[in-house]
DNA sequence: GTCTATACCTCGATAGAC
DNA sequence: GTCTATCGAGGTATAGAC
């Protein structure tokens, strides 16, 4: 293999990866792919090794360990979701921020694996020890800053009622979206997310919303 | 150790558990506590024995395996939960089962365990490998027929307008129960379930209850 | 960068003595 | 009813050859 003058160069230009990264990233694949349906504790390197097409030691040059495969996977996630929530510009305030939220979930519904990969990692992130309890504890605080701003500025917009009750309304809507995707997860047939949301949503509007 | 002629017999009365029974109970109790924190997956009977003070051998003794013990565990909460929710008589309908479920958060907010117990054994068991898949697809889908025979009683009744959409807020309200749950597991300090779900509750009345 | 081999755990469950 | 001993499976991680 031999590569033209300037090549590596031009590469690097248009992917900041190396080369090599390419089984890295189809291990990261995998991994989703495995956590989301088995978590993270039940989930063997050997398996996601498996997957990849590597050796359990040849998929470990690429992660020194378990906990590090874990980190890229929520590194992705965060990464994916950002995009598509702020892409480059502000983050949308008012009730366009609860907006952007179902369509958030709307697209996810077409990528099962990423419903399940958050609903049973943030479940068993609630133990202090797990590897990923900072990223969730960090994850939480961040959507609640961000909608708690969205409503504080749709007061200030006139779009919601001044005496809205803020620090509810970011938990239970957090809430709703945490439970409504574990439901979706255990019986993904049975009701769609998107609907139900629309109504709660709905709710929002009438009570907190200036009509 | 000898008993008044009749003891036995007396105490199998009143209590009709066998005098064994006690290690089982023991047993029990230890389980809950390291599944509320650690889920099924991760807890090695091992450890429940230690807590129990038996060897590993002796508690399987009184429980022929690991999923045994998991199940006598649920059948417990199972069997206090309704205790507490509908008694000896008719689970309430209309609104009043929706107040009732805040009540059994209330109480429950006492015994961390069983908020943690719920929140990881659900968690877990959405996959369907899982020895509690059915029970936690049973208990989802009791609780949803309860809710829903509320929402239709209140109809009957005038307390609840006709076109409310019950499948959507039976949905949405065990969504915002799991949610805060899984909230309040991860930052049990940093808020009251109670609380947060009494806006909620507000909210359903205002759009879907009769003024 | 990928492999084989292996060290070293932990776990669930069984056998059998007391 | 409780114990010790042990088996066998499966897991993470490391060493070292290619």
């Amino acid at each position: 293999m031999s590569y033209p003058p300037g090549f590596r160069i031009e590469r690097e230009r248009t992917r900041p990866e190396k080369a090599g990264d390419v089984a890295r990233s189809k291990a990261i694949q995998a991994a989703i792919e495995l956590f989301s349906t088995s978590g993270y504790n039940k989930t063997s390197i050997a398996e996601v090794a498996l997957r990849t097409g590597l050796s359990q030691s040849g998929l470990l040059h690429h992660f020194p360990n378990k906990t590090a495969l874990l980190t890229a996977v929520l590194e992705q996630r965060e990464k994916e979701d950002s995009e598509f929530l702020f892409g480059e510009g502000e983050p949308p305030l008012g009730w366009a921020a609860f907006d952007s939220l179902v369509a958030l979930v709307a697209r996810n519904s077409t990528r099962p694996e990423w419903i399940g990969l958050f609903v049973r990692i943030s479940a068993e992130a609630t133990e202090a020890s797990h590897p990923a309890n900072r990223w969730m504890l960090d994850h939480y605080s961040s959507v609640r800053a961000w909608l708690t701003r969205a409503l504080e500025h749709g007061k200030e917009n006139g779009e919601v009622i001044p005496d809205a009750p803020v620090d509810a309304i970011v938990r239970n809507t957090i809430a709703v979206l945490d439970g409504l995707q574990q439901q979706w997860v255990a019986e993904p047939h049975s009701m769609s997310m998107v609907a139900e949301l629309r109504v709660y949503l709905h709710q929002l509007h009438t009570v907190w919303g200036t009509a």
